[in-house]
DNA sequence: TATTGTTATACTCTATAACTATA
DNA sequence: TATAGTTATAGAGTATAACAATA
């Protein structure tokens, strides 16, 4: 008995359904991330922190979570990860804010995941031969405003 | 002081990466739909496991599961909630397979849920007035093939 | 009065391992 | 040997409420 045989597939009529292959194409692309950022000790989640806190240097642990969609008081743990592995610093900025930086560690790291997400997005652009890249792009900034 | 000087934006060097604004736009419609669906006592997941009953009645729970990507331990609590609501019955199929079907609760679930996310899609594909949605949606096929 | 950082907590989602019964 | 259904369990991810210190 063949595969196809054996797991005959279902109709499916979510096969043309936005909100649904958006769902599903982000999942085979977080895994991928996740299997690729695995070997640097690194969580998709971390990468895309460190990556913000590179390009902003400075910046609060809030303005993170608000720029990633990523709350308050689930920064916290995410930033302690960070800071006990010796890739940020915080420094006093007034009272309450603490300022967020790399340290060169936490730069090499950035510069290694960057290579590995470069690979990981090129590869899968590159599946899109027929379609534009950039109204592809220009899509998912416009669902993420509606 | 205006919100935008209270909030400066952080430079986002994350804007054109397709992986991850595919995770956020697909969290978006995600948010969206939960809302909509909350009414009807719908989860988007049970939603699309009922879609899928009504599509292939007499499908097992594995095959379920495997359509909709989620594992068969997973499928467990999820059917049984259905059944517990008396959307979905199940009837010995061979010694160890139990065909699904709706009832007629279900259908009229199904419906009803139907005719929110066929809103629900028209919304956001309104938003996408400049690029083609035929075009997104084979984009989405190709990445989640890759 | 609003924001930052924090703690505690709970709920959902996802993943694995192991078991029984059946094919 | 492989599949269906199940149980138990553990790890993420996400959400809210509340608090202290500060603006």
């Amino acid at each position: 008995m063949t595969a196809d045989q054996a797991f005959p597939q279902l109709t499916d009529p979510l096969e043309n359904r936005l909100g649904y292959q958006l769902r599903r194409a982000s999942a085979v692309m977080m895994a991928d991330l996740g299997r690729l950022l695995a070997p640097l000790d690194l969580t998709p989640a971390e990468a895309t922190i460190l990556i913000l806190i590179g390009a902003n240097p400075g910046c609060s642990q809030s303005g993170v979570g608000r720029s990633l969609g990523i709350n308050r008081a689930n920064m916290v743990p995410l930033i302690a990860a960070l800071l006990k592995q010796g890739m940020v610093e915080k420094a006093p900025l007034d009272g309450r804010s603490q300022a967020l930086t790399l340290t060169s560690a936490g730069r090499a790291k950035v510069e290694a995941a960057q290579r590995i997400i470069d690979k990981h997005e090129a590869r899968f652009q590159a599946l899109l031969h027929g379609s534009n890249r950039d109204a592809l792009i220009a899509a998912l900034h416009a669902i993420r405003a509606g």
